[in-house]
DNA sequence: AATTCCTTTGAAAAGCTTTTCGTGCACATT
DNA sequence: AATGTGCACGAAAAGCTTTTCAAAGGAATT
C-alpha cells in the first residue's frame, strides 16, 4: 500500500495539517517539526495523491488530445509541440486515437470528461453539429488544432489552407507548368479539402490555366490512394507535367507511382507536397512541401487553451499561423515529358 | 459548475445513495425512483467524478506509457496497439515523450504515480539502476515494451534481436553477398545496438565471412547520422555490396546517400532495414525489412500489464514475439559495382 | 395474531488531501 | 500584573462518490 499524508502525520509526531503545511507553505511550520516531517516524507517514499487533490483543486493539470490517426507522421510534430507548453505550463496530456471513428470519438469524450481533465485539444477533425453539442454540455474549455469552424464560436490554431495552397500552385506556376494536377482529399472535408483545392483553383484562375481546374483526382488519406489517384490522373489528363498533393504521404505515393513508371522526377514531372513531415526530407528525391508550423500549432495550441482555464485573455478567437514554402528537388522547371 | 450527485438527489427527490444505486445495482432500487432519477441525471447532464471514484476504488482505470520519441513513426504503431487493448480492457492511456532525457523521464514517473496510474508501460530504453528503484519505490506495476533486463525481475514484451538480425544478414548471405556492412545503433544501446551487432557477427561467421565483422559505423536515431555513416562506412570499405541497418529510418539515410552518389540500390547496392515502419513500402526502391510486430507488441503488452494489476497468472516473465523477414525491392543478388 | 424474513431506503463512514477556524501559548505592551 | 497581539498547530469540514449498517415497512409463515 502506498503510504498517506496520515502516515506521515504518526510517523513525524505530528497532525496531519502541518505535513500539509509543510508541503504547502513551509515557512508556516516550527524547524524542528519541519525537518521531522521531511524525514518522514523521506522514509515512507510518501508523494501526495493527486485524485484528492483534484477532488479540492477541482483541476487535474491534465489536457486530453484527440488525434484522429496517431500513425500518421504530422501529428507527431503537432504533439511535440503540445507536450513541451504542457510542461511548460505545468499540465500534463492524455492522448486519445479516433481512428476517425465517431463511436470511439464520443467514448473517448465521456471519457475525459469523468477523468475530468481541465481542457481539451481537438485535433483535424470538423465539428460537427453533435460534437459541438456535447462539448457544450461537458463545459470543458477546448481548443481546435489545425481546424476551425466558422459555425461555432471556437478558439482554434491553424494555418490558412487556402493562402498555403495557392502559394504551393502558385510555385509550380512560376516554374513554367501550364498543365498542373492535384490530389486532393475529398472536398467534403471542409479543413484539408475544400480550401485547398480553391487556393488551387485561384492561383490557376490568376494565371488564366483555368483548363487545369478539373485536373483532380481524390484520395483518402494514404499513400495507396494516392497512389491510384495518381494513375488515374495521368490517365486521364496525360498532359500533366507537375502535382500538387494535399499531404506529404499523398506525395510519397504520387513518387512511388513515378518511379515504377520510369517517370523522372522532377525532369519529367514535378510533385510538391503538403505538411513537411520529417520523411519529407529523405524521400528521393527530396520533397519539396509547404512546411506547416506544426510544432507552433501544438505549442500554440497549449498555451490558448491554458488561457481559456485560467480565464485569461487571449488574442484572437480563431488564428492563423504563418506557412513556408520549402523547396527541396522534387520540382523543377517545365519541360516536355517523354 | 458541474452537477454533482447531490444535485440529482436532490431534484429526483431520493437520497445520494439511492443515485448511486440506480448506476451501480439498477435492480436494487424500484422502478418509478429509478425513473426519477434516470430523468434527473439526463436533465443535469450528471457524469460520475472520477476523481472521487478513483479514491475509493484505488484505481483510475488509467495506464502511463513512456516513450523516448513520438516522432518516430516505429512508436505509432506500438501506441496503437496499446490503444486497441487499452480500449477493450477498460484502460486509458497517458502519453509521455521523455526525448530520451533523464530529467523529463524522472518528472514524468513522479507524474504517473501523483496520476495514480494503475500500471506504466516503459518502452525501448535500457533499465538504469536508478530508474529500477525509482518504480521499486512506487510499487507500479510495469511492463517493458520492446526492451527488456536481464538484470532485474521485470516482465518484458520484444523480439528477439539477436535473432532477427542474424535472420536478416543470413538473407544477404543467401542472396550471394560476401562484403557485408552495418550500420548500427551504438553498443552500448543494450537492446537496438549489441544484440544486433551479435546477431550480425554470428551469421558472418557462420558462413566464414569473419572479415567483414569490422565493416561498421555508428549512428544515432536520425536519418541524417545513418546518411552520413554510409559515407563512413563505403570511404573505409569500398567494396561493400549489401548494407544491414538496424532501423529502416537509417535504410532511408542510406536510401537517399546512393541516390545521391548514383549508386543503385538494389543492383549495385542492397540495403536492408529493421521495423517495418509505415514508410517502408513507400521508399524508393521499396524497403526490404524486418519486420517488428509493433501493433502486437503494443497489445501482448498492456494485456500483460493488466494481468499483473489484477494479479492473474500470466504466461513467461520475458515474452519474445516473432519478427519476419520482408523482401521488398532494396535488395538482390551479389553483382560487382563499377 | 405474532414472528420472521426480505426489500428498500437513508445516514454515515471511508477514501486522501487542503483549508478554515479556533485554541493555546509566548511574548510584548501598558 | 493584566491585557493585547500574533504565531504555531490541531480539529474538523469540504470535495464527491461508494458501501456498510441499520431501520422501517411489508409480505409471508406458523
Amino acid at each position: 500500500m502506498k503510504s498517506t499524508i496520515r502516515d506521515v502525520a504518526v510517523m513525524a509526531g505530528v497532525s496531519i495539517s502541518t505535513v500539509s503545511r509543510v508541503m504547502n507553505a513551509p515557512n508556516s511550520v516550527v524547524k524542528h517539526k519541519r525537518e521531522k516531517v521531511l524525514e518522514a516524507i523521506k522514509a515512507l517514499q510518501y508523494k501526495p495523491n493527486g485524485l484528492a487533490r483534484g477532488l479540492i483543486y477541482k483541476k487535474t493539470n491534465t489536457l486530453g488530445v484527440i488525434i484522429p490517426d496517431i500513425q500518421n507522421p504530422y501529428y507527431a510534430g503537432v504533439i511535440r509541440g503540445m507536450e513541451d507548453a504542457s510542461k511548460a505550463l505545468g499540465y500534463s496530456i492524455m492522448i486519445c486515437n479516433t481512428d476517425r471513428d465517431e463511436k470511439r470519438l464520443f467514448s473517448y469524450m465521456q471519457n475525459l470528461n469523468e477523468k475530468r481533465v481541465d481542457g481539451i485539444l481537438y485535433t483535424s477533425d470538423v465539428v460537427y453539429p453533435d460534437f459541438y453539442e456535447e462539448i457544450e454540455a461537458y463545459r470543458i474549455p477546448l481548443v481546435l488544432v489545425a481546424t476551425h469552424s466558422l459555425e461555432y464560436e471556437l478558439p482554434s490554431v491553424k494555418i490558412n489552407d487556402e493562402a498555403a495552397a495557392y502559394d504551393a500552385v502558385k510555385y509550380l506556376i512560376s516554374l513554367g507548368h501550364t498543365s498542373i494536377g492535384m490530389i486532393s482529399f475529398e472536398l467534403t472535408d471542409e479543413i484539408a479539402g475544400l480550401p485547398r483545392y480553391e487556393g488551387f483553383q485561384r492561383a490557376l484562375r490568376e494565371y488564366e490555366l483555368e483548363a487545369c481546374v478539373q485536373q483532380v483526382a481524390f484520395a483518402k488519406h494514404w499513400h495507396d490512394d494516392a497512389y491510384y489517384a495518381a494513375e488515374r490522373l495521368l490517365q486521364q489528363y496525360p498532359d500533366i507535367t507537375a502535382i500538387f498533393t494535399t499531404s506529404d504521404e499523398f506525395a510519397m505515393g504520387v513518387l512511388s507511382y513515378m518511379h515504377e513508371k520510369g517517370i523522372r522526377v522532377p525532369e519529367q514531372m514535378s510533385v510538391i507536397g503538403f505538411d513537411n513531415i520529417r520523411m519529407a526530407q529523405f524521400t528521393i528525391p527530396k520533397l519539396s512541401t509547404i512546411a506547416q508550423p506544426v510544432y507552433n500549432m501544438g505549442y500554440r495550441a497549449v498555451e490558448k487553451l491554458n488561457a481559456l482555464i485560467k480565464g485569461e485573455p487571449d488574442s484572437t478567437l480563431r488564428e492563423y499561423l504563418p506557412h513556408e514554402l520549402i523547396v527541396r528537388s522534387s520540382t523543377g522547371p517545365q519541360a516536355a515529358r517523354s
